[in-house]
DNA sequence: AATGAATGAGAATTCATTCAT
DNA sequence: GATGAATGAATTCTCATTCAT
């Protein structure tokens, strides 16, 4: 059972009750402990008790919050889903037109990759552990480019032509995998990883997809 | 150690020695088993025995052509990354220009995809298994595009201001989560998955493609 | 790493932390399961499973307590040595010269020998288990015995020429090959081991230890 | 199944048929395989494998001179006992008395355990692997040296009250103890074993078994 | 006489989960 | 609310031995 992806995932625990005050500090500091464990270590190298011991806390007490493995770590996909959507929704804010926006959310994302490079990695495993959290994650992160495309189509701010959603998902997909390879992979020469996207990189992202996304002339020799 | 991804991988068995004929034939069968069963149940489902016993072997057999189920798992995906190769290559021979190249190289992903829709995630889920041989994975199919679009470039066939790499990279992931979305999640009524590409879908992400890859005119917009 | 031969080394588990009084109770059954279960079957035919069953506990609770098979055998075999020991010292306690002490030390011996025999080969087993335990096992039981001897040297009750160290070694060989051959090897018509070394055994190596050790007069043909 | 301790062991195989001459080297080159083997791994951590793989030879062929593991390693121990058992006879031929003749024993012994540590802990490990076939290594030994100080005694070289039978065996044990903490135990700064016993452990042990033996005068304080 | 592929019983070890305190 | 001892199914891997070639 996944939680609500955005109502406070905090507010009850495994068997749905209430928490009081103390219980909720116990849950948020299972959950952080979580995020450092699996992304440390992966999902199925991470343990309950792991978790539990980083978390300074008894073994049994983790069953009174979630139900099993697979819920504290789907737990924990959505919330980095939320700061995810955050960070780039942050970085896109105040920009005015659709290109624009395009670059700023790739932004944004690249910045919270960069800052937890192990952490997103455990946003993919879920593909893994839990197909259908990460269904959620990226349809939510879809969604509203889905519907800036949209929008942008309709004022002529992107090529008329284009399929919003389609577009939307290789969008997406674009910044996956240049997020794996260039943030992910890269190590400098103390092999750590880079602290951001490489300036080349990013903009000759963008040039891809400006051409892409950017309205055409009437006449131009595409079909 | 994971062998070269082209040369005879199968000549060999566990400790190096090379194969009699019985012995390629048992080792095939197991690498059968393996793309059985890895593709149904993932990894850490996946076991040695149930690997055994689906290829009719006995348990101990397996330990004298692999080291241990990471290494037939790497070897399982080698194999797939050359029949993804081969599915690309043979859909692209033939087109005349780099965009229709483009396109068919696509389409070949997609109907090996289609195909053999558990066995891409196998490769997927290479990252949380053996990262080094994802590594590979991608940078082998990464290595043609890139030569691709950079005689491309050179011959004007494609917008000369694109970096070949990160196009490259760019493009690889836009057809990953493609994929994935419309095809590994994909059911329809009967719950089986498509048997191809959604026609809508692959025109969709043709024209982006188009817009991206397209050499401009003098004059346009961009920076 | 080997616990501290003398301090109590049931108070921690596996992992250092001290234990419960339940924890105690659990420890001290896995340990004497293995003290039957090696004693019986020897190290290599002795399996973790026989110990636990024959406890009565569960498998995976053995590893609460111990590491490893090898780590309850260093810990068994800790633990009869301070019972070798221990039998010794009662023997020896109350005697009045080095020559009676020798005599009643050896007693001592062959008594929790003869009533522990299968247990004594556990020990000798450790040669080839765990060196640095039987090292630590002779080590221990010699030391006394030297001390022992440099006394009586300095107060000429024994042999002024003999080394203590080298005399305390072979001593302590004799008794164990005396007692592996008129102990552990001797079964009577029924086929069980005699209930205490035989006297006129005993009484013969009494003999040629009286004569190794006893004072010379002045003018022996010796050297 | 144990050969005969003195015949040919080397005439049969598994099966009790004599062997061609072709025969007779395999079966040589196995046997000297399993000393280097069982000496460096002791009898659980060596293999079949690994000793055919030494000898040069295929794996079932061994089954074709050696019924099992054990039976090789019994004819092992017999070898050696031979072997040690002329290295004792050869340092004690053309000595005159009869303790003269003792030490020249324990020299040859020594010379022996030095020359091949490991080798020398390969016997004591039958004690588990094979009780019968150490019993037959000691007892062989013995005789020998039971015989002599019958003789001895007889011809008042050494003291009358002494019991050949079990004087014999505590001999035999000063040895074995004396030459496991002397000889295996002792590492010099490069970690190397000793050459040969150091000069005052033989001089102090020697010593000691002149007291023990030596024929006391009338009217000794011994009872 | 020689070979080495195949076998499977058996071993050690892990860990999510339960439950009595 | 919190705890941690107990559990056992499940997994990986080893190796002596067999047998068809």
């Amino acid at each position: 059972m996944i939680a609500d992806i955005d109502g406070n995932a905090s507010v009850s625990n495994a068997t749905g009750k209430p928490l009081t005050k103390r219980g909720e500090a116990t849950r948020t500091r299972l959950l952080e402990a979580a995020e450092v464990v699996f992304a440390e270590q992966g999902y199925h190298e991470a343990s309950i008790v792991k978790i539990t011991e980083r978390a300074g806390i008894g073994l049994g007490t983790f069953y009174l919050y979630f139900d099993s493995k697979q819920s504290i770590f789907e737990a924990l996909v959505i919330d980095l889903n939320r700061r995810v959507r955050h960070s780039m929704a942050e970085a896109m804010a105040g920009t005015s037109d659709r290109i624009a926006a395009e670059r700023a959310g790739f932004a944004g994302f690249f910045r919270f990759t960069a800052q937890h490079p192990a952490l997103y990695r455990v946003v993919r495993e879920a593909e893994f552990v839990s197909p259908e959290v990460l269904k959620l994650h990226y349809t939510r992160i879809v969604e509203g480019y889905e519907a800036g495309l949209a929008r942008a189509k309709e004022s002529g701010d992107i090529d008329r032509r284009l399929d919003p959603e389609v577009t939307a998902w290789a969008l997406m997909g674009m910044g996956e995998l240049i997020g794996m390879r260039f943030l992910l992979w890269e190590r400098d020469e103390n092999g750590l990883p880079p602290a951001q996207l490489d300036e080349r990189v990013f903009t000759a992202m963008t040039q891809m997809i400006d051409n892409a996304l950017a309205p055409r002339r009437e006449g131009n020799h595409d079909d």
